[in-house]
DNA sequence: TTGTACGCGTTATCAT
DNA sequence: ATGATAACGCGTACAA
């Protein structure tokens, strides 16, 4: 089949139209149906069908979704807004976004939201928003309100993921229990007969500010901690995590395990260690939270809370493409997975830290 | 000010037009002048300009992207068609994109292409990209020959990032020098008194491919490979990494130093050595390429061929957006930049390995 | 200074 | 069985 393919005209810019199909001798109405196949109700002849066939065919004809978009049907497109997306965390959660939006035959657009209180930058993320049938917040946006109120005005499906758990959110969020991962962490570090337990997290809202509040009140219940040095609040960062570990060896005395809010933050805390020539897990154990995929790869692998990102994404496409979509009426559902403790091998019994210590 | 906001009907769906602010006494063609605010030429009485734009602003109005693509303006969407954004480099490629092309006002929507041959993939590709100005292709799409073909013969800008040296593309690419960084590497390792060399690549087009084989011909300057074992060739992922490591050993005599076409595959190596009891970079040194962030965070921190990602993708976007853009005269130009080395410690002198091994 | 009319490419509803 | 025609929301040449 040595046949020119695709049509003729290359570079003349202009694409091919029903009209230019049509300029063979049907009516332009007639190539829409044909193309679309319309329903029974309304029939064609087989021969004027294969001509036009054959013609749309020849000229390389293909539909124009812009001009079908605004004849009101759905773009397929999914906007996804995250702040940072240099975020590891969130990087892999836009993966499972796009994979399982495709799922759904829909396609995905990052919408920027880097600068916080920028008001320009609302309107330009609404902008995106007008051409998607449905918008995902990737982590909480509570700060930027005028964003948040474009936003629900707008007449896409918006839902918010990981948002904490807030309960003044205008639209439907799906999330994890920050509180059960949390404790689920510290118990296994008590069960390994670890007391002083330090934290190490991000100031931020949504699920950051949730890990943090339910690691300050187990603590609480267990006789509070031993120095405020065991509470580092820095920025969401492997360098940031890398830092927090000299302060935290600074404290009398000495925490035996970390409490990290997030991998980003734990992976830091063993390059921190290895840097310092703190052995982890002998001389310090490490637990991180949301077992993003270097996780299991580190040296040593690490102890990590997983997050259930595929059923929290596949409820907010869901939510997002109409499927179990809010009717808008009354207060929006808030949905809460369950986090899972995977043990590996940066935490290990306190005994040993005793020992070397 | 405790204003009602944003304009009256919040659900009804049907979005405020131009035509429901002319409502209120002039002619949509005086508003759309106004909120555009038209050229000089034609002026505005400042008392409609006031009463209009007060109405849009109570009426909540919005312009429609979509109309306004349809009548020829950009859509200021770039497509970004990668085939596997679960590779750590190609996500991070789109964040530095993301934040590139937001610098020029485009939003970024991500294609899918991961089961290759696909047909009916393409086709929804390249739906996507009638709605695009612009194509950014992360990695070599060769094998994809429908899916080149329908994207060359649309309107956008297509252009070609990581496809390697290959030189029938249809499009302009930006790329790396493969062949530099690798040979860069081997000298860093044969510096440091390494001649026993292993590759670990995967199998793959483009930028992988370039590497193997620049490998190859180094090795062969260098009197060949001593065994066979010291070319491994695996999927990209962490996990085949680390496998490969195992086979890497049973080689007679063993390799000194093991370089990655990837950071993926050197971290998997990294993971591979610390379960096997293997010291990094005592008795085994490791390079990657790349320079992903984790790499400099890694336990050792990794040596590695950085990419010069930012100029990349800053070259893609401006031929995208028709800034530097191929005028579509005679053959596409090819753009190569050049990476560098970065020692971490990951690699050390190959006498510490004799001694240990 | 402002209003009318047309076209962008489709789909849907009329008539023929 | 098919052709004309009206939207969809916007920008703009043209008329008033």
């Amino acid at each position: 089949m040595s046949q020119v393919m695709g049509g003729g005209r290359r570079r003349p810019g202009r694409a091919v139209t029903m009209n230019d199909v049509a300029a063979a001798g049907v009516a332009q109405s007639t190539v829409s149906r044909i193309l679309n196949d319309t329903p029974a109700p309304i029939p064609v002849s087989p021969e004027t069908r294969e001509r036009v066939l054959k013609i749309a065919r020849e000229l390389g004809y293909r539909p124009h979704p812009i001009a079908r978009a605004l004849r009101g049907a759905p773009t397929m497109l999914l906007g996804a807004i995250v702040r940072d997306i240099t975020d590891p965390f969130f990087a892999g959660a836009v993966e499972a976004l796009v994979l399982e939006a495709k799922a759904h035959g829909y396609s995905v657009v990052l919408g920027h939201a880097r600068a916080a209180e920028d008001e320009a930058l609302a309107l330009t993320a609404v902008l995106e928003a007008r051409q998607c049938d449905g918008i995902v917040l990737l982590g909480d946006f509570r700060a930027e309100q005028r964003l948040v109120e474009d936003l629900s005005s707008g007449h896409a499906h918006v839902v918010g993921l990981w948002h904490g758990t807030s309960r003044d959110h205008p639209f439907p969020t799906v999330g994890v229990d920050n509180r059960a991962g949390v404790r689920a962490a510290l118990a296994h570090l008590r069960g390994l007969g670890h007391e002083r337990i330090a934290f190490v997290g991000a100031e931020s809202l949504g699920d950051q500010h949730d890990r943090l509040a339910a690691y300050q009140e187990s603590m609480d219940e267990h006789g509070g901690m031993p120095s405020s040095c065991f509470l580092q609040r820095v920025s969401n960062t492997i360098e940031a995590g890398s830092g927090a570990l000299a302060l935290l060896l600074e404290a009398e005395p000495r925490p035996t395990a970390v409490l990290a809010a997030t991998d980003a933050l734990a992976l830091g805390l063993l390059h921190g260690a290895y840097q310092l020539g703190v052995r982890v897990p002998d001389e310090l154990s490490v637990v991180g939270f949301d077992d993003i995929p270097w996780s299991s790869a580190s040296v040593p692998p690490l102890t990590t809370v997983k997050m259930p990102i595929a059923e929290i994404i596949a409820t907010g496409v869901a939510l997002c493409v109409g499927e179990g979509a809010w009717d808008g009426e009354g207060a929006p559902p808030q949905q809460v997975f369950q986090p899972q403790l995977i043990e590996r091998l940066s935490t290990a019994r306190a005994e040993q830290a005793a020992l070397s210590g």
